[in-house]
DNA sequence: GGCTCTATTTCGGAG
DNA sequence: CTCCGAAGTAGAGCC
């Protein structure tokens, strides 16, 4: 971890730092300050002169923050093209990107502080509760979902996108399962219906769909029953039983 | 624009810098060190000691950075509960929020930098080509989508959703127009499909649906002919004509 | 507060 | 590369 500095300094000293630092592209590198950012993209922006905080990452990712909300007011995924020079006198940052093709544009009017950091020691990372992680659990254990389910498939394709769980329930008959990890909308409710029309249309049998998630909306239920289709209760985040329920080794 | 650091502080210098910025509610806050961060709520997460830049708003909005990527690895967009002490001799930030029900727990292991920082000037920002600004354009000028157009209403409740601009075409039938300020997919058919069969359901009369895009993908546009609807090219930011094709004043 | 929808969504994965 | 869909989506607007 090593980290270097910059306070009130002149035009020409920020361009130097910030090319220094950004041309290695090993430095985490802020500015805080008065600036103006301008973007011109997907959309364009312009912000009046105030205070920001701007933070440029190793991989080139640029973002533009304020004192509230956790979203940059400005920002830019990846970079393309990074320069950094004066334009009339004053430290400007243009950030270029090809596909799409935009710029974002800071101009430093009064800057307070810039520095430059190094994090090292890449972090390891681990998330429980994604809808992929839900998907492995309920196949493995579909009772979860309705006691006698039995899987046939996961992310089975049909014409109209990708089938969850594709399953048989204990009277035989093919049931379409969609998964949600939070709250199950109306929208969720329309992407089992068309799931289930699809493989009725293709199988000729008749077919139930489930919208298996924690909980959903009222107005998604009140369609779902309208439609003829189901709700089961199932949780993203299980208990860690320890082993509690599950069958001894001996 | 004041700024207050401390550098490879101790762990009871760091919580009391802490304590101290962030009662306030006045600083924007940052740490940047080998932390270990967790997050429980919504989902659970876990990150194993690594170089962190952590950011707190004087919103209580929290960031945790690593070196790339314009994401936060771990965050939290409000913050009922900030707590900040010694847990078995580490600086620890904990931060707690109801409605949904999360804590995020950063552990300080070796800090090299805590800063407080204050962005005063608030900022004036305008965005240019929204969805919204393009729905008020096209409702101005529907000839922008089709030629004798007459649009009846923007933002229709039906029952399944809002409908984006109701229209009239020149030969009197209803239109459903489906606007996207990006490239048409699958889904924003899908979206249409449903609109124009509600529409057609609740009022008898033969019903158009229209998906006005800057641009469509290929599997979208196949669906949309498949399903009878059309498409309209229509882009989110127009240029600036000035004053070219208007009418002049006298 | 619940619900819906947009977003310069970002990000990752599959074809 | 395109396309699709999840996300701890965040954030705004409406009811």
């Amino acid at each position: 971890m090593q980290l270097e500095a910059l306070h009130d300094p002149r035009d020409d000293e920020l361009v130097e730092f910030l090319r220094e630092h950004l041309r290695a592209g090993q430095a985490l590198v802020q500015v805080v300050g008065t600036c103006e950012v301008s973007y011109v993209g997907r959309a364009a922006s312009f912000a009046d002169a105030g205070d920001l905080l701007v933070m440029v990452k190793p991989d080139g990712s640029i973002q533009v923050h304020r004192d509230r909300g956790v979203k940059p007011v400005n920002w830019q995924p990846r970079t393309d093209d990074l320069w950094v020079g004066l334009d009339d006198g004053q430290a400007v940052l243009v950030a270029e990107r090809r596909t799409p093709e935009e710029t974002l544009r800071v101009v430093f009017l009064e800057v307070a502080l810039a520095q430059a950091l190094h994090l090292q020691e890449e972090i390891a990372f681990v998330l429980r509760g994604s809808e992929a992680q839900m998907q492995a659990a309920l196949a493995r254990e579909p009772e979860l979902i309705e006691p006698g389910l039995t899987v046939l498939d996961r992310e089975l394709p049909t014409d109209v996108g990708g089938i969850d769980l594709f399953a048989r329930d204990r009277d035989g008959r093919l049931v379409v399962v969609e998964l949600k990890r939070a709250k199950g909308t109306q929208e969720a409710v329309h992407q089992l219906g068309r799931y289930v029309t699809s493989v009725r249309r293709f199988t000729g049998e008749s077919v139930r769909g489930i919208l298996a998630a924690p909980a959903i909306t009222k107005p998604a239920l009140a369609q779902l029953s309208a439609a003829g289709l189901e709700f089961a209760l199932v949780t993203a985040l299980p208990e860690i039983d320890e082993g509690v329920d599950q069958p001894s080794l001996f």
